[in-house]
DNA sequence: GGCTTGTCTGACCGATCGGTCAGGGTCTGA
DNA sequence: TCAGACCCTGACCGATCGGTCAGACAAGCC
């Protein structure tokens, strides 16, 4: 065997992405790895230091674009922070389909490792800039109903063409999405909370 | 100790919906289930025959709706089939809100369980139905997009008044939804698939 | 008192998990 | 030629999982 360590490592960090995707990131064990790349479990942990520095490093790419979505959405507020919010999320939910698949469901768990306690912020922030920074539980919930809908389908969708998703997931958000400054549209619900 | 036999079983079945719903159900043990109730991990399995009949006894007023919604669907199509798979969906993940975050997550593996085998079926259907039983990809997206991220809105706002969550998911979703029977808007797409 | 029935438990089981470790091959450069 | 770096592995570890089982204990009936 000996095969060059990158060529490994990589077949290693692919395999993972297959299965996680598939069975989930607790639901798939370092054998099942092991197994599809063809090496022993031993093998994946001569790689990796871990179970969570794979995942890790699985991870990172959509971490920086992440990153990078939140520091542009810093300095924006009203509606300029809501398109920018959209149209940067729709993008990055399209580009990283696997890698949502694999996280999908174990997010309170892995949020707690300290590798990925940076999302949670960061998904609170585009919460907020995606209901246009209002307190009104409507503008909260369909943000919310919006960042995991996205999720969710981009996690299924994955053979459809990249171009045609995004451009159907950001007809959805502007259409769903409260517009900024409207104080309150024809539809009160039960009654206002700002007693 | 030795009380009645539904008082411990109910007790059980409580504290397993209140673990559940926080640490999902693959997450949670036989063993935390009873150290909350207090009892032994051999109590719980005295009163049911094993995890999945816990968690099966735990979701059966859930998946007796379900089913029900499903059986008014059956008739219907277009708008009407559109109408009362928004309103029947809407009601019930709020009902439901604490059965949703149980599942949350672990639908991939959970759903080959026989006894939730239907809900598969029925979400397809849910589906379709909210996409008006349109094959384009943009409404069956949509579709997706909004069972999805109500199901996670409505484990995540549990604190909210059923009232407001409700009305504000209805809002969104007759917001959302491609009206049925248009067979092109202004939104070509790329181009369709109807080779 | 005995006897049954229902409730509950500690001790135990096999399986599987993530992770460690000593050591075996292979390649390379001095 | 040989030492050392690198890649890989089988055997093993402790922990935890869902689940089993014989038996303890109390209550009710005869």
């Amino acid at each position: 065997m000996a095969r060059a360590v990158s060529e490994t490592h990589g077949e290693i960090l692919a395999a993972a992405a297959r299965r996680f995707a598939v069975t989930g990131y607790r639901g798939t064990s370092l054998q099942d790895i092991a197994r599809e790349v063809g090496c022993s479990k031993a093998t994946v942990l001569y790689h990796f230091a871990n179970k969570e520095a794979l995942l890790a490093e699985l991870m990172a790419p959509a971490i920086t674009v992440l990153t990078d979505l939140d520091d542009q959405l810093s300095g924006l507020t009203g509606a300029a922070a809501q398109e920018v919010a959209a149209v940067g999320f729709v993008d990055l939910a399209v580009r990283f389909r696997r890698e949502i698949a694999v996280l999908r469901g174990e997010f309170p768990e892995l949020l707690r490792q300290p590798a990925f306690a940076c999302i949670q912020q960061i998904s609170e922030r585009l919460r907020d800039a995606l209901a246009g920074h209002s307190d009104r539980p409507s503008a909260r919930i369909i943000a919310v109903v919006l960042l995991a809908g996205i999720s969710e389908a981009c996690a299924e969708f994955v053979d459809v063409p990249e171009d045609d998703l995004r451009s159907a997931l950001l007809t959805l958000v502007r259409r769903a999405v409260e517009p900024v400054g409207t104080p309150l549209p024809q539809t009160p619900m039960t009654e206002d909370k700002d007693s």
